[in-house]
RNA sequence: GGGAGCAUAGCUCAGCUGGUUAGAGCACAUGCCUUACAAGCAUGGGGUCACAGGUUCGAGCCCUGUUGUUCCCACCA
């Protein structure tokens, strides 16, 4: 018997996950160096924000990348995952902020420098937190290579990408209506504003005409915003309106007499058919509004309040500007009327609160140029989204993207390295700061403000993570990266933001393939988020489960690109299977008495049978990895370890193992050895840990099953007629239970069996699996039926009769129902396959292996039902 | 307005380029403490693959349309 420690009888996950972590650091197993011997295969990980605390979508995202990397390593490659944090310039001020709110400041009362501080100290405090969870996760990545979106390298790449791009004149500042958050107080980006529809108001308000000719009605949604109007639109094809063109109307409440034009945009028929300008507060009006040469009057503060050009309004928050106007509307003879309106209103995807468009002078990328060479390279199937659905999404966003609005009017994040000259305005971009005006030579000089958006700075992350700007050996080896591993959330925020990047600086693609992943939502299909409360939080599951368990569930079934449900069940049931496999590896070391897994010269039945399937399985598990199929991939492993290998090989290897030869007991230690580590192999990218746990128990090769060598399908070992030999036994075996069971015997009530059959020596080569399996007292074989068959239980497989003399139990008038019910359904197929074969066309059309195959089933089904009548006959 | 996804067992979902009698987990029913595992074993019930056409020798899968549903983009006041 073994000598080896006893197994506790349930996997533990806690008792193992630290110690293994630490284990595979220790090992420097997770790091990669550039190694030309070898190929390279590297990911970079979506940088979690600093501020990040690890949620599903980090665990979803985590697991799919660990999945892949560790599968590459196996299979040779010099496998990189280098992980990394985002500053998330908004999300963390945001947090710092509400920290100095509650010892009562605001970060203007620190000023930048010391508010720049008090970031970095909370950055330094909760940065690493995110990166314990990711390696509770079981995370492979090179923690050495570790990079910080703000860190000495990145913001080297930042300047140097924004002098680049201003050089080429691809940034440019201008005035324009951007989106504004005036609780962040900042400008936003497009992709940065969520719209959500709300039920609102649409006001009718009556404009007179300033020649007392009578009135004009407008409707808005926003009435707040019309001390800003500087004129009133019509169509000019407009019948209704034509005539007023060019005549002017007043403004009520602030009594300002403003023009009345002829544009496009107005929609003949579409609420009154006129509508107000406002174009320093809507983006379509500040078109029109260039186009007639109208002015623009701001009248919204930064943060939202109601500035100096709103009369009567001047300090009021717009909310409350909203109804004070509308009343004042009212009593002033002006609302004709209101209507309740659903309408969609941007938000801020940072704190939901209602972005307000509004003119304002900031930073912009243009798109155009950049655009054309990132869809080049989707088009071209240089750069591959997987699902390939994805592409599109892509291709549609960056078809009609607009100019880039970087610049935040943020403290936490890369200042703009521009400078500008107090005393001739002058403006300067530079790498090195500029403290002497080139133009007039004044020392009155300071950089702006603001700093880029946060996405800017990750847009570089494949290859300023690699050392970009400088020409190191990593960039050179690992650019353009293998995968880049998502969510569909951030495509447009992120993905095509490195993609132009990319294109624009390495001229090359940052990465070849795209894999998107769906969200994981809750178990009544709801996102996860804070405010519903609804949130699992990945270190409970691992806590009750174990990481393998979270893994596997998040790996299996769902479909690339689909958004999951999560349900503890699922996780649950991992577990279980965690536990599974446990106990089949404890099985085997309580029978384990060699020491290596060498397959035997000599192979019995079910070695052959196990073999194949074995085989099968590692060539199509390695095939779906290769494609991306994770989700099947892991569904094979599953079964193929819980159905063919627990609860068939295992069983029939009992016989051997509990018997007195011990050249055959040998033959199945080293066989089940050579399986189970095969799969524990196979099985590793999605459960490192008990893979590992188990692997290190069994005797092996090498450090660490992380760095073992990817199983190969060995072509020798592929025995189709046994395969098939073993399956006949095995159908045998099958109805033989399901014949006791509808009969409630119990497996203590043994049955003589009785079979009659035309392979009667691969029955009586079976009799241990039978005795075992299928609870037989003893078991005879011969060509022909009992002569007492009439008195028996029978059933029939299609390459057997069997006979079970439980004559006491059985009605037989049932059971000749139950044959005659099994022999009909049989010839219904002979017919139906009989059919299809007759099918002159299905003949000829079809490929040849699906015509021979559909001649093999005709034979099977044309014995099973040969069988079933002689076994009908006997009870006649 | 544009684009996309989904609709398969009671529930949640797989089903890869069309090819055996459509699968899994959970739930359900029956019988089992069979010396790896009751977090287990054995067996079973349960599906006109949303609907209507079409292509094909063959359709859950491809095409067209319909219905329901979800999401993304655009933002008509």
């Amino acid at each position: 018997m073994s000598n080896r420690k006893e197994l506790p009888k349930a996997y533990d996950p806690k008792a193992s996950e630290d110690r293994i972590y630490q284990f595979w650091l220790d090992g420097g197993f997770f790091h990669a160096e550039v190694n030309k011997e070898k190929k390279p295969f590297s990911i970079v990980m979506p940088p979690p924000n600093v501020t990040g605390q690890l949620h599903m979508g980090h665990a979803m995202d985590s697991t799919l990348q660990d999945t892949l990397t560790r599968f590459k390593r196996m299979q040779g490659y010099e496998a990189l995952w280098l992980p990394g944090v985002d500053h998330a310039g908004i999300a963390t001020q945001i947090k710092v902020e509400e920290e100095l709110r509650k010892e009562g400041l605001t970060r203007y009362d620190l000023g930048r420098e010391e508010f720049l501080k008090r970031v970095w100290a909370w950055k330094e405090k909760y940065g690493d937190r995110i990166v314990e969870q990711q390696k509770k996760m079981g995370d492979s990545c090179d923690w050495s290579r570790s990079r910080f979106t703000m860190d000495e390298g990145c913001s080297k790449a930042v300047k140097e990408v924004f002098i680049d791009l201003y050089q080429k004149g691809y940034i440019y500042k201008g005035s324009r209506i951007i989106n504004w958050c005036p609780h962040c107080t900042t400008a936003l980006s497009d992709a940065e504003v969520e719209y959500v529809e709300k039920p609102g108001n649409l006001w009718y308000i009556r404009y007179p005409l300033a020649d007392g000719s009578g009135d004009l009605v407008v409707a808005t949604t926003r009435p707040e915003t019309m001390m800003g109007d500087t004129g009133v639109a019509v169509n000019p094809e407009d019948e209704k309106f034509k005539h007023l063109i060019g005549k002017t109307c007043i403004l009520p409440i602030m009594n300002r007499e403003i023009p009345i034009v002829g544009d496009e945009y107005c929609e003949i028929g579409f609420g009154t058919g006129a509508v107000k300008m406002t174009p320093a507060h809507d983006p379509n009006d500040f078109e029109v509004g260039l186009r007639h040469n109208l002015d623009i009057i701001r009248v919204i503060n930064d943060d939202g309040t109601i500035n100096e050009n709103g009369g009567p309004y001047n300090g009021m928050d717009r909310y409350e500007c909203r109804k004070a106007i509308v009343r004042d509307l009212e009593e002033q003879g002006y609302l004709v009327k209101v209507e309740d309106y659903k309408h969609n209103v941007g938000t801020c995807y940072r704190c939901h609160n209602d972005v307000e468009p509004l003119i304002s002078a900031q930073w912009f990328v243009k798109m155009a140029p950049l655009a054309k060479e990132a869809l080049r390279v989707v088009y071209d199937g240089e750069i591959r989204f997987v699902p390939e659905r994805f592409a599109k999404t892509y291709t549609n966003w960056m078809e009609n993207v607009h100019d880039w609005c970087i610049s935040r009017q943020l403290w936490w994040g890369h200042q703009i390295p521009a400078f500008y000259c107090d005393d001739c305005g002058e403006m300067t971009v530079s790498k090195d700061k500029v403290t002497v005006c080139p133009k007039c030579g004044s020392v009155h000089v300071h950089q702006d403000e603001d700093v880029l958006d946060t996405w800017f700075s990750s847009a570089l992350w494949p290859f300023s993570t690699l050392g970009w700007p400088e020409k190191t050996p990593e960039l050179d080896y690992f650019y353009p990266t293998s995968v880049m591993v998502t969510g569909y959330d951030i495509i447009f925020f992120w993905v095509a933001r490195m993609i132009f990047s990319g294109m624009e600086q390495m001229k090359q693609i940052p990465f070849k393939d795209v894999f998107i992943h769906g969200l994981v939502r809750d178990d009544k299909g709801r996102k996860m988020s804070k405010s519903l409360g609804n949130g699992i939080d990945p270190l409970e599951v691992i806590d009750k489960y174990g990481a393998d368990a979270l893994r596997f569930t998040l790996a299996t079934g769902v479909a690339p690109g689909n958004d999951t449900r999560f349900y503890y069940e699922r996780a649950e049931a991992n577990r279980n299977f965690c536990n599974k496999i446990w106990n089949a590896s404890r099985f085997l070391m309580m029978n384990l008495d060699i020491d290596d897994f060498t397959l035997p010269e000599t192979l019995d039945l079910e070695d052959k049978w196990i073999l194949t399937k074995y085989n099968t399985l590692v060539r199509e598990v390695t095939e779906n990895l290769d494609r991306y199929e994770l989700g099947i991939a892991a569904d094979k492993l599953y079964s193929f370890i819980w159905d063919n290998f627990c609860d068939w090989y295992i069983e029939l290897c009992k016989t051997r193992l509990t018997g007195d030869d011990r050249e055959a007991s040998v033959r199945a230690q080293k066989v089940l050895g050579h399986i189970l580590s095969g799969t524990m192999q196979l099985l590793h990218p999605f459960m490192p840990f008990i893979t590992e746990e188990i692997w290190q128990a069994l005797p092996h090769e090498g450090p660490s099953i992380m760095v073992s060598k990817w199983p190969q399908a060995d072509e020798r070992m592929f025995f189709p007629k046994e395969e098939a030999e073993m399956e006949e036994i095995m159908a045998a075996i099958r109805v033989v239970r399901n014949r006791r069971s509808e009969m409630n015997v119990p497996p203590s009530k043994k049955a003589a069996l009785i079979i009659a059959t035309e392979k009667p020596d691969l029955f009586a080569d079976a009799e241990p699996f039978l005795k075992r399996l299928a609870w037989a007292s003893s078991v005879t074989v011969s060509e022909e039926a009992p002569a007492d068959a009439n008195k028996m239980v029978s059933c029939v497989t299609q390459t057997a009769r069997i006979y079970m003399p439980l004559a006491d139990l059985v009605d037989f008038d049932k059971e000749r129902e139950r044959l005659q019910k099994e022999l009909d359904n049989a010839l219904n197929m002979v017919k139906r396959t009989e059919g299809k074969l007759q099918n002159e066309s299905f003949v000829s059309r079809a490929p040849e292996a699906v015509v021979n195959a559909e001649k093999e089933k005709l034979e099977k089904y044309k014995e099973l039902a040969a069988k079933l009548q002689q076994s009908l006959n006997a009870l006649q």
